[in-house]
DNA sequence: CGATAGTTGATCGTATACGATTTCGTACAT
DNA sequence: ATGTACGAAATCGTATACGATCAACTATCG
């Protein structure tokens, strides 16, 4: 048993294993990645998994400093408005150019989905609420042609990952009203309505989230310890 | 005595060197990036060149095949299809959140450059043209808050660059309404229009010139896949 | 007691070395 | 002449080695 004909170089391996925890949450925003605990860890040497940080940086997942060292990012709050906005706007684009492709199997998919969420509602647990909310989603924008934007709305969509705010914790008022606009959006699909139309419902949609936690952070009278400074509006 | 401290790092270096290559055309869409030999005219070694690309990847500057390597990518022509389709939605955002920020200053710099493209019409020069054209829409969304979507704007830019184009090479046509059209969008900002509209003046404009590059690739006068009517609701 | 200079340890940056894979040309057989 | 098999050259992938840099700690001086 050897030799076995590996089709993803170390590199790759590394990457997805890096991203992966990230994601997932057992790297949390700040994390310290020293390189050699992480080559040792994975079996490799440092070479790939500093290639690996190179595409993790590029992608915004990861921040690096010379001669200091890569960290996860993602501590700051900014970063969380500024990952949202964003996202409203790809997500929103993304989830109109896909709209005419998307037949009824997954419409009710959706419906399912959203179904789930409804329920999930009653005995309330946010990260399981934030997934299905993903899932959601991704059937919606999933048929987006333009690879480029779908490319935008999943690295959107990691970052937020990262933040691991499961932002519904924050706003759970804010998921019973999640649920009924996922309603309305799958009824505007479904008649066909304006790709002009679908998008602006999508980016209000997510808009929305972003500022029920805007209102919810700048209320409470628990500062951070970290840097609370700038940002006001 | 020994050499200055430097302030970047080589591999740094190397990603700078290679991007700009790129981007002012001396590495066109297709040309292979060798490592050893890249590495060779810089002076430095494979690995720093290495993660170089690996961000250049992330990027989308570059093509990356396993155990094969590196090519300038852009050669494919959905590839500036999509590029213009994501610039649209992209630019079109930036702009409008910039709007409110733009001061008459600005304002005059902006129109000075649609002066000196206006000029330009008469004896026609594409690669000039497109350059100016740049120069006008950084005056406009250069100023959005949100460094996400401005980050995204040039990236977006730079894949254009690297197709290389100047667009209007082949359509000399839409220069003229180009002009004209970004008078209307100036006239827009400085009115305090709305950022809906705002928004929506950018993105038609910017898809008006992918809308006329297709009808010009393609002979037959068939409905274009990705154009932008989406104007009921 | 506080501040600053020196020292040590951890970690990063890059070069070099070598095995692995692909590509392409050439010779041979049909 | 065409297709296949073999082999060499080019190039990539990764490991290891070592110098460079930063951060933390300690000791010494005021």
């Amino acid at each position: 048993m050897h030799g076995e004909v590996s089709p993803e170089s170390k590199s790759e391996r590394a990457y997805t294993a890096i991203k992966t925890r990230i994601v997932e949450g057992s790297f949390t925003p700040g994390y310290r990645l020293v390189l050699a605990k992480i080559a040792g860890d994975l079996g490799v040497s440092v070479v790939p998994v500093r290639e690996a940080i190179r595409r993790l940086e590029a992608e915004g997942l990861v921040t690096f400093e010379r001669n200091v060292g890569a960290t996860v990012s993602g501590i700051d709050p900014t970063e969380y408005l500024y990952t949202m906005q964003t996202l409203s706007i790809i997500e929103g684009a993304a989830t109109a150019l896909s709209a005419p492709l998307i037949d009824s199997v997954a419409i009710a998919r959706a419906r399912a989905v959203n179904g789930e969420m409804r329920e999930c509602l009653e005995h309330f647990d946010p990260v399981r609420f934030t997934a299905l909310n993903q899932d959601f989603h991704s059937i919606l924008f999933e048929h987006c042609p333009n690879p480029h934007i779908l490319d935008l709305v999943h690295r959107g969509w990691n970052r937020l990952a990262t933040l691991r705010s499961s932002t519904f914790r924050f706003v759970p008022a804010r998921a019973r009203e999640s649920v009924q606009e996922h309603d309305a959006l799958l009824r505007l699909i479904e008649s066909d309505a304006g790709a002009d139309t679908i998008e602006r419902a999508a980016r209000q949609h997510r808009a929305a989230t972003l500022d029920a936690y805007l209102a919810q952070v700048s209320a409470p009278p628990e500062p951070v310890p970290y840097s609370t400074q700038e940002e006001n509006q």
